[in-house]
DNA sequence: CGTCCGTTTGAACTATGTCAACGTTGGTGG
DNA sequence: CCACCAACGTTGACATAGTTCAAACGGACG
């Protein structure tokens, strides 16, 4: 109780907490960290994946429905309430669940309206985001991939074959390059979060900026279809 | 600030905040509240559907990151915390944060792993718990239908017509009825329950304990596949 | 009584899952 | 040290659920 916050330390593979497990909020310090749903059926499910700065887990009271694993070596802090700042502590948690509510129903949208292409497009964001931290993304930067394919795919809800080819065709396309699984080289940063964005590629940047073109709308397994704007 | 809970009332229709509203919490004690998404294209999403008990908004600090409106007329209570009890206050709103984010985790994997079908049972589900409020749910309910095809399908993540085909099916199997479409009648709730649970229609009832038949095992889009077992 | 929007139904298309075969890598045991 | 094996990743061929386009129907409202 007088241990208002601890730190551990986790290599890659080591579950935080398991489902069931009590109650506890965590903060990661350091380090890639995987939220896994487990099935009736022995398989499960990637829900989200954090880096620094994210809260997981669940405030007391409860049990932790969900399990979180390390992708990379991490330092997690427990937090907990002192007596003086409880209220603060408190309206914290609960903005920054809030946050991370908006950040699941983004990924909602993606997973359910967007394409194959279009969400993978998004994760490789998302892990260019959590490894740079604030600094401007860079095209050539190397991003690490710290998920397999089979993890990506449970994350995007596709299968892993698809997923598979979509990094063939990310690369044949120019968009990144890579020679071994675990990492790639983002060719071009901009493409590729326009594609995370819109669902499409945007001709090269050598069009001189002929305004008369058909405006590009998002597009996705669905947006194809004429808008009613009406409702 | 001395006002630590106001009574509103809003009629079908009505926003109880829009995107971008400073924050605040609302409880909902009558009535069913949808949230939206605006989209940049001038369509929505609909992400939750909500009634009595829940909580929705965002802590104080923060711009509502979505709309809600009322499906139906809607009586809901503002919450502020209290001098005295503003520790449990936070408390309990980070809790039931907490509890939403399952809640839409779940959500994520039926509109992204699940058929048409299943999801079109899982809505029909939730509508069901959120008209009975506890009572035990009796085959030949009559079920309100307080969103249009429309809105189902924005909540689905499915197309109109998928949807207008579902109800179709579902009554030409029996698991439902109606006349108009604002209602329907639930003939069988559990098969109803089952599909949502499951993804498949239980063989009827009458199959005499037969033991020897290939398991039904989930069936979604996915799901057909032979689990690795291992992973 | 006519128009309009929501719903329904039909037909065709496409993205993505499934099945299957092959290559590559890494670990294990002879 | 090498042979073998098991996962994982890649690629191809095929199947299909669900979207898209199109047309007809119905009720609501002027």
């Amino acid at each position: 109780m007088n241990n208002p916050s601890s730190i551990q330390c986790f290599a890659a593979g080591d579950l935080i907490f398991e489902v069931g497990s009590t109650a506890a909020l965590y903060e990661i310090q350091s380090g890639v960290v995987l939220l896994r749903h487990r099935e009736a059926d022995g398989g499960h499910h990637v829900l989200e994946v954090f880096g620094p700065g994210a809260l997981v887990g669940v405030p007391p009271g409860q049990r932790q429905s969900v399990a979180a694993e390390c992708l990379t070596p991490a330092v997690v802090r427990t937090l907990a309430p002192d007596q003086d700042d409880a209220v603060p502590f408190w309206r914290g948690v609960a903005e920054r669940l809030s946050a991370q509510m908006s950040q699941l129903q983004r990924k909602m949208l993606m997973v359910g309206r967007a394409g194959a292409p279009q969400r993978l497009a998004f994760l490789l964001a998302r892990l260019m985001d959590i490894q740079i931290l604030g600094t401007p993304a860079a095209s050539g930067m190397d991003v690490p991939l710290p998920l397999s394919r089979v993890n990506i795919a449970n994350y995007l809800l596709l299968s892993p074959e698809t997923v598979s080819r979509l990094f063939s065709d990310l690369r044949r396309r120019g968009l990144i390059d890579y020679q071994a699984v675990d990492s790639v080289a983002v060719r071009d940063v901009r493409a590729l979060r326009h594609l995370a964005e819109f669902g499409t590629l945007q001709s090269r940047p050598p069009a001189p900026s002929d305004d008369a073109r058909p405006r590009q709308r998002p597009r996705g397994r669905f947006g194809n279809r004429r808008q009613s704007l009406v409702a």
